[in-house]
RNA sequence: GCUGGGGUAGUGAAGCGGUCAAACACAUCAGACUGUAAAUCUGCCGGCAUAUGCCUUCGGGGGUUCGAAUCCCUCCCCCAGCA
């Protein structure tokens, strides 16, 4: 008799939007286990600046994919989907329900929608376009007959295109089987009190030491230094903005932050949108189901 | 009260007689996205219009001029120095 495999429960939503808690209540309660999809919490050391889930959050559910390189060294989207694939798999093995929670929306979309990266690392060999202009980089493309990307400005995309050979667009057009995608939908007001209030929370002498010591130790210009708060941590400390400017900086980045999250999300027409009580009732609801199959 | 500097679009800031709805930056709004994704890039950004189009703007009022954000007069308000 064939045991009805557990659902990966996918809960996205911009940053701020209450993700975290929610996951962490639900997956205590459905004995499940968390996967991080968040391209700044996998930075180990970096804890307040990134607003990681608590150690007590931690110490309630098993969470994944946080700490899992140093500042310094690189993550990919490649290194996510991979590594995210075999947790959902072994969390399934082990009878629990894998929980993906995060704001990454290519992180996510790789995973639903099981994206086939190139099997090099692009990156590798690119010393000559990368001295190239933009116009050069077009006139490549149409001389060789390659497809521009849609946004035929961007450098980065153009390389790439060039590497492969054409834009790659080789993903299911479904997400994969047995998930449930839910997103948290919330208003602009309720959203940025409650990013200000997280700010509050987070700009206090500890994440001016985390910037300086992390900034120091792997360079202002590193991957993960790029999070909001550093940035304007930076500053602050550099003197060039108050505590209530840089709080303010951060909030309007934030802000920037979780809107180009939402219209990564809002292309995806299999998230199902619910406010943060209502997707907690629903996604109670379809896990209580199961478990009584 | 006197002297000097200044009041320009949401903010900062160019412009200093025509090509100005007004550079640039930031913010806002919208969008793209398959190995940096809290990245990178794009469009919009006074109002109306699909538009090479029209309308209302550059502290207020009044002039000069074919034409003014730009020159003159006057009033109001800011800042600095002197009283």
């Amino acid at each position: 008799m064939a045991v009805p495999e557990q659902p990966l429960v996918a809960i996205v939503g911009p940053t701020g939007s209450g993700k975290t808690e929610l996951s962490v209540k639900l997956a205590q309660h459905y004995n499940g286990e968390i996967i991080c999809a968040d391209s700044r919490t996998i930075y180990r050391g970096l804890d307040i600046g990134t607003a990681k889930p608590s150690q007590s959050e931690r110490a309630r559910v098993p969470h994944h994919m946080i700490d899992v390189v140093g500042p310094g060294e690189s993550f990919t989207v490649v290194d996510f989907q991979r590594q995210a694939t075999a947790l959902i798999k072994d969390i399934r093995l082990r009878g629990k329900i894998p929980f993906m929670v995060g704001g990454s929306g290519l992180y996510i979309d790789s995973v639903l929608f099981d994206y086939k990266f190139t099997s090099h690392k692009p990156q590798t060999l690119t010393p000559d376009l990368l001295t190239k202009t933009v116009g050069e980089l077009k006139d490549y493309c149409i001389d060789n007959n390659i497809e521009l990307p849609e946004n035929d400005r961007n450098k980065r995309y153009l390389i790439r295109a060039i590497q492969q050979k054409g834009v790659n667009r080789q993903r299911r057009s479904k997400p994969i089987e047995h998930t449930i995608v839910v997103g948290i939908a919330t208003n602009k007001e309720s959203l940025i009190a409650r990013l200000r209030l997280r700010l509050n929370k987070i700009f206090t002498n500890k994440v001016v030491e985390e910037t300086a010591i992390f900034g120091q130790r792997y360079g202002w210009n590193s991957e993960a230094m790029k999070g909001n708060v550093y940035r304007v941590a930076k500053q602050f400390i550099d003197g060039e903005l108050t505590l209530e400017q840089a709080k303010e900086k951060a909030l309007t980045l934030d802000w920037q932050l979780a809107k180009k999250q939402l219209t990564w999300l809002r292309r995806n027409p299999f998230i199902q949108w619910y406010s943060i009580e209502d997707a907690e009732k629903y996604i109670s609801q379809l896990l209580e189901h199961r478990q009584r199959q």
